[in-house]
DNA sequence: GTGAAAGCGCTAACAC
DNA sequence: GTGTTAGCGCTTTCAC
């Protein structure tokens, strides 16, 4: 690799005049600057990425501390990111197969999370004694609230409202609640529909509208897989992820034989797996029965009747996060709190129904 | 930040001893060592990433120079690569909005290329002056042939011939390809359809069961679009993505009359695109149209049915991309070529038909 | 205008 | 065993 040194002894000057020829900046005489430039170019000059970064004590770089990378929300997550990320230079990593302690020894200039769990979790473990800027995308997750950093939120609160309004403008008033979480779970998403439903169920009627796919929710059911959990062999619809839940949701959701006329879903993944599996069980949907989920990505457009989906907006909380990340990098003013606001997708998944 | 002269300077010793205390290299007397660390951990002290990698000329740090994220092949080519990499301590970069020039200012020993094309233009517009150790995944590309790079290949033409076993063996004669590119692409699926469909088909019936959707293949055709061409408002199934071709495709297949039994696209979301489709121009799939798809990822789970699909081991081509471009990086020895070998994942979309 | 020199945080050869 | 020194590639201050 040619250096700044190379050039220098080509040219017969020090290696500072070649680097404010360079650099543009300082006096070069016009013939000099010239012809270092041209020599530079000759030799295929670069500047050490590294030693500028060590300079600088700048590497330009982002993580994305990420552990689920199939997840469509990550992923548009991660897209806002990068956009706004190339406008100033910066490169964004996507990672999270990492432990929290090795971040420490990965050249970057900040972090950001996904939500408050994982953001608090880092906080709690390194965060205190190795401040690194970080920013976390939020949910409005009352349970989770890391301190001192700042959060870019889509109000699910609103979303839950939005997704009924839209509902029972259209008829719908029993309305199925499908989630990865047992119903104490401290998830807006809950609390919100809880809100809603209490004017359209009887008090006892909700823990049986509530389909929560986790072990405290369904005691003893086999079925239920956590997250990473490994299957076992055989098993023909469950699954350790978003999209197997759903599937299992929709087995639950017949063995309850819930009158619902429609199902909120988590997020679009699992109301894939929801939608996959209740057509099979021979539900017609939105016939039968008329699915929402939250996410509004891209995955919505897969299933068949495509997805009516709430877009939480994670290309622009990307975006967000990243300026709010970089104004923190350069010590510039921020706030520690940013809300978006949702927007409801139109597909083909819901229905009006006569009463 | 606490460097590891503050540790010297608070244990009363050098540099040095402090180096080789914390890197357990060389001498250092025990009582003192001890103090060291005492020390360190009491500051919260870890080496700066930047420092080291400028001394030891290594980032640790890998780029896969790639495009499309949504695209669950590169997605699973990425999971393989964390996970061989994660193995060395290295990181891996996922971007592709970067231009080739600005890659030479990233903090990266090697780069991985997702296809030869991508391989190939780099090759000739950088990879010539800057010899950065590359590799890249194949899929016998015939065209693009970048010289001097390791290449991970898939047997594209072996998983033709798996697909038309597994077709023929369930009756299917009249099989038509699905593909984004028109039909003198230089891409081997199409070469290898070709060798297997000449049994099956008159030479005249090729270019009616080739659906190529581009706009070669379709002059005039207003519904095409290029890949990232933008598409005007209100129409309704097209796009200018592989989903959107695929759900063109099935317009196309219908409009020909063609009369296959069996479908093969060019990857799982073209074939999400086309099954979701074909189902509303009022097909039934398996019953009436038989599909399996190229690639055999994750998103083959969200069609209903189930996609049937030739898995071309992304995962697999992820971690020996990364475990041979690391070889180079150590100038180890290593092979120009590797192949792997594909596996057909049985979905719910194919049937066996009678004679 | 220019070049020597110091320094970013770390390593490693070498003298003591 | 330990400290001094030079150097990784670059920037920037400061004499000249």
């Amino acid at each position: 690799m040619t250096t700044r040194k190379d050039i220098a002894q080509k040219a017969g000057v020090s290696v500072s005049v070649v680097s404010r020829a360079l650099n543009n900046s300082g006096y070069v005489e016009a013939s000099k600057k010239e012809r270092i430039l041209r020599i530079a170019e000759e030799l295929g000059y670069h500047p050490n990425p590294v030693a500028v970064s060590l300079m600088t004590q700048r590497t330009k770089q982002i993580l994305f501390y990420c552990r689920e990378i199939r997840n469509a929300f990550n992923l548009e997550l991660y897209e806002g990111m990068v956009k706004a990320a190339k406008e100033q230079d910066y490169l964004v990593m996507f990672h999270g197969s990492l432990d929290f302690k090795s971040i420490r020894s990965t050249m970057v200039d900040g972090i950001i999370f996904p939500s408050e769990a994982a953001a608090e979790i880092y906080q709690n473990m390194v965060g205190k004694i190795y401040r690194l800027p970080a920013v976390s995308a939020a949910f409005g997750n009352t349970f989770y609230y890391p301190k001192g950093m700042p959060m870019i939120e889509c109000d699910c609160w609103k979303g839950m409202e939005l997704i009924f309004q839209y509902l029972r403008e259209r008829g719908h008033h029993r309305i199925a609640l499908v989630m990865p979480y047992d119903i104490s779970h401290e998830e807006i998403r809950i609390f919100a529909w809880k809100d809603q439903i209490q004017y359209e169920l009887k008090k006892d009627e909700i823990d049986t509208y509530y389909l929560g796919i986790s072990k405290k929710s369904l005691p003893g059911d086999k079925r239920v897989l956590e997250f990473g959990e490994e299957r076992e062999e055989g098993d023909p619809y469950i699954a350790e992820n978003f999209w197997g839940k759903g599937r299992l949701a929709a087995h639950i959701f017949q063995e309850r034989r819930l009158d619902a006329t429609a199902v909120i879903c988590f997020n679009d993944e699992m109301a894939m797996g929801f939608l996959q599996e209740i057509q099979k069980l021979g539900y017609r949907v939105p016939e039968n029965l008329s699915i929402v989920s939250f996410d509004g990505t891209f995955v919505r457009r897969y299933g068949n009747p495509i997805l009516t989906s709430l877009s939480l907006q994670p290309e622009k909380i990307g975006e967000k996060c990243v300026e709010i990340l970089l104004k923190e990098i350069n010590k510039e003013p921020f706030k520690y709190k940013y809300k978006l606001t949702p927007r409801l997708l139109e597909g083909e998944s819901v229905q009006k129904i006569k009463r």
